[in-house]
DNA sequence: GTTAGGATGATCT
DNA sequence: GATCATCCTAACA
């Protein structure tokens, strides 16, 4: 007989390598985000990898500043960052102590509490939509600047990243970074589940016009 | 279906 | 003062 994948918390070791590495194998995993309100529990299918002092692209690349400074701590933890004046982003810290590098969580599919999922996102249409984007995960998942710096590997905690269960790996995709422009443009360090229908749209890299 | 523009503020040069 | 790992709405085709 054929046993369910069990759902046990991605160890630490997952993180303590290159980003490369773990960053396709994000994918299919279980992210489970925990509130007073209940569990929010959603499945990876779209991740971006950021290699510390070697990327241009990475919030890093010049070195270590109050806002990065969990990037150069220990792996498995989180980096939540804020920008556009309006929204967070969800990363995960990867690579040993010192080294910078993070996997940015772009898109998932909401699986438990879709409900509270669509209570912090009144503006989505569908059920696809509810974490398509980072700043749409962060949201659906109710990711604030309180959760900088949190242990996403302890056995409990307001966010876990579990075992899940990753794709079939003709499945993975990858290409370009979304909104990555100048010098950092050139890797295709996205990561993404084909097919799936909570990845989001490339959009290319857009200088904004000033007013 | 696509595209343009505005919202809004921390961070870094 | 410009940039930013973005999203939403409205307008148009």
């Amino acid at each position: 007989m054929i046993t369910p994948p069990e759902q046990v918390p991605l160890d630490r070791a997952f993180f303590d390598r290159p980003v490369l590495d773990i960053a396709p194998d994000l994918l299919g995993r279980t992210l489970v985000r925990t509130t007073d309100q209940g569990p929010v529990t959603l499945r990876l299918t779209e991740v971006e990898a950021y290699d510390g002092p070697n990327d241009p692209g990475s919030h890093a690349y010049r070195g270590r500043t109050d806002r990065n400074a969990v990037m150069f701590g220990p792996p498995g933890h989180t980096y939540v960052y804020f920008t556009y004046g309006m929204w967070f982003c969800l990363n995960l810290v990867c690579g040993p102590e010192g080294t910078p590098s993070g996997v940015l969580l772009r898109g998932g599919e909401i699986t438990t509490g879709a409900d509270l999922a669509r209570a912090h996102r009144p503006a989505s249409r569908k059920d696809s939509d509810l974490a398509q984007g980072p700043a749409r995960l962060a949201t659906a998942l109710a990711v604030d600047r309180a959760l900088n710096g949190a242990d996403a590997c302890g056995p409990d905690g307001p966010l876990r990243i579990l075992t899940g269960t990753p794709p079939p790996p003709a499945l993975v995709r990858t290409g370009p970074r979304t909104g990555v422009g100048g010098a950092g443009a050139g890797h295709p360090w996205r990561y993404w589940i084909d097919g799936d229908p909570t990845v989001s749209p490339y959009r290319a890299h857009a200088p904004r016009k000033r007013r």
